[in-house]
RNA sequence: GCCUCUGUAGCUCAGUUGGUAGAGCAGGGGACUGAAAAUCCCCGUGUCGUUGGUUCGAUUCCGACCGGAGGCA
C-alpha cells in the first residue's frame, strides 16, 4: 500500500541554515521542483526581509508557494495545505519530483498529514470576542470555560497562552467537537504522500548564529530598509496582518521613526532571529520523521555536493526499501 | 596630587541594619493541528574587584591597593 504514495522530498532547517541552495542543487540533480514551505515567503513584495530566493538564485527551478498573497491578507495553515496540494499534483503531472523547502514547521506537518481542516473553520468575530472575555474576565476564567467543554485541551494548553484557549474554543463552537476530538480524527493515517524529510542542523550552534548576524547584515545592503518603509507604507504594520509578524521588518520600524539608532534596531532584529530559530530547531528535533543532516564537520562547513550526496542518497534508500 | 562616587551572573543593575545573593536582558530546555517569522511554559552558585583587619562569622564594617566615572587643583 505504501508504493501508490506520492514520492515527496523535503529540505527543513531553522533560518539561515542553506535550505534555499541546497533544494535548489536537489532539484536540478532529481529533476525537481520546489514548493516553498513558508509563512512570509507566501507574501508579495516581501522579499530581502524573508531570504525569498532570487530568480538568479533559483536558476531556472521552478518554484511553487512564493508571491501568492498580498501582504494585508491573512493567510493559515488551512490555506497553505490546499495550495501545497494543487502544487504537488502539478508537478507530479508533468512528472516531477515535489522537493518541499522551508522553515514553518507547522505547514509541513499539516501538509503531511493529508487534511484535518474541513470542519473546525476560523471564526474572526469569535475570536474577538474570546478575547475581550480574557480581557475582561481574566485568562483564568477563559481557561475554564475550555476545561468546561474539553478538559483535556485545557489541561495541554496553559491559560497564559490566550491565542491557543482561544483557538481551542472556537473549534468547539464552530465545529461541535471538541479539539481533542478534531484532533483525533485528523490523526488517522490517511496521508496519500510518502515523504522524506531532512532536516538541517548545526552541531555548533555559534555557526548558525554567526550565519544569521552575517545575512542580517547583507540584507540590510540589499534594501531590508527600503522593503520596510514600503511595507509600512502600505499600511501593513498598522492593520497588524500576518505579515506584520513577519522578523525584520517589525523590529525596524523604530528606527524608521527616528526613535532608535540603527545598530540598536539592527540588534534586536538578529536577537529576535536567533530566538526565532532557536523554536524550529526545538520544532525539528521533536519531529521523529526528520532525518537530521549535518552542515558542519569538525567545525568547518561541509561542501554543498557532500551534502546533496547524502540527501539524495537517503532519499533513494527510502525509495527502494517502499518498492518492494 | 587631593576629594567624591563606583566595582555583585555574559550584559544592565537590585540587595544583604554582618549569617556567602536576585531581577531584567542575553543564553539554555520544552510545548505546538485554521495568526506559527506567531503564541506560551520551565531553567539563575556567581572567587559579590584584590588584599589585610575587626568579628564566632564579611560580599555587607574599617584600611590599603588595583580598575572605572566625575569633581577640585
Amino acid at each position: 500500500m505504501e508504493m501508490n504514495k506520492i514520492r515527496i522530498l523535503a529540505v527543513v532547517g531553522p533560518t539561515a541554515s542553506g535550505k534555499t541552495a541546497l533544494s535548489i542543487a536537489l532539484a536540478k540533480r532529481l529533476n525537481g521542483e520546489i514548493v516553498s514551505c513558508d509563512s512570509m515567503q507566501i507574501y508579495r513584495r516581501m522579499n530581502v526581509g524573508t531570504a525569498k530566493p532570487t530568480p538568479e538564485e533559483m536558476d531556472g527551478v521552478v518554484h511553487h508557494l512564493l508571491d501568492i498573497a498580498e501582504p494585508d491578507t491573512p493567510f493559515s495553515v488551512a490555506e497553505y495545505v490546499s495550495a501545497a496540494k494543487n502544487a504537488v499534483e502539478e508537478i507530479c503531472k508533468r512528472g516531477k519530483l515535489p522537493i518541499f523547502c522551508g522553515g514553518t514547521g507547522l505547514y509541513l506537518d499539516s501538509f503531511l498529514r493529508g487534511g484535518g481542516f474541513e470542519e473546525t473553520n476560523a471564526d474572526p468575530e469569535l475570536r474577538r470576542e474570546l478575547f475581550a472575555y480574557a480581557e475582561t474576565h481574566g485568562v483564568h476564567a477563559l481557561h475554564e470555560r475550555l476545561r468546561a467543554v474539553d478538559p483535556e485541551s485545557a489541561d495541554a494548553i496553559h491559560e497564559n497562552n490566550v491565542k491557543r484557549v482561544v483557538r481551542a474554543l472556537e473549534i468547539f463552537e464552530t465545529a461541535g467537537i471538541t479539539k481533542t476530538e478534531a484532533d483525533k480524527r485528523s490523526r488517522e493515517p490517511h496521508s496519500p504522500y510518502r515523504a522524506t524529510v531532512v532536516g538541517l542542523t548545526y552541531a555548533d550552534r555559534s555557526v548558525l548564529y554567526g550565519r544569521i548576524a552575517k545575512r542580517v547584515d547583507q540584507m540590510l545592503s540589499d534594501g531590508l530598509l527600503e522593503e520596510a518603509r514600503t511595507l509600512e507604507a502600505e499600511g501593513v504594520f498598522a492593520r497588524n496582518s500576518t505579515a506584520a509578524q513577519a522578523i525584520g521588518y517589525k523590529e525596524l520600524l523604530g528606527y524608521l521613526h527616528g526613535e532608535e539608532p540603527l545598530p540598536a534596531a539592527v540588534d534586536r532584529l538578529v536577537t529576535a532571529t536567533r530566538h526565532y530559530a532557536k523554536r524550529q530547531m526545538t520544532w525539528f528535533r521533536a519531529k521523529e520523521y526528520i532525518h537530521p543532516i549535518h552542515m558542519e564537520r569538525d567545525g568547518s562547513l561541509r561542501s554543498p555536493e557532500e551534502v546533496a550526496d547524502e540527501v539524495i542518497a537517503l532519499f533513494e534508500q527510502e525509495s527502494e526499501r517502499d518498492g518492494n
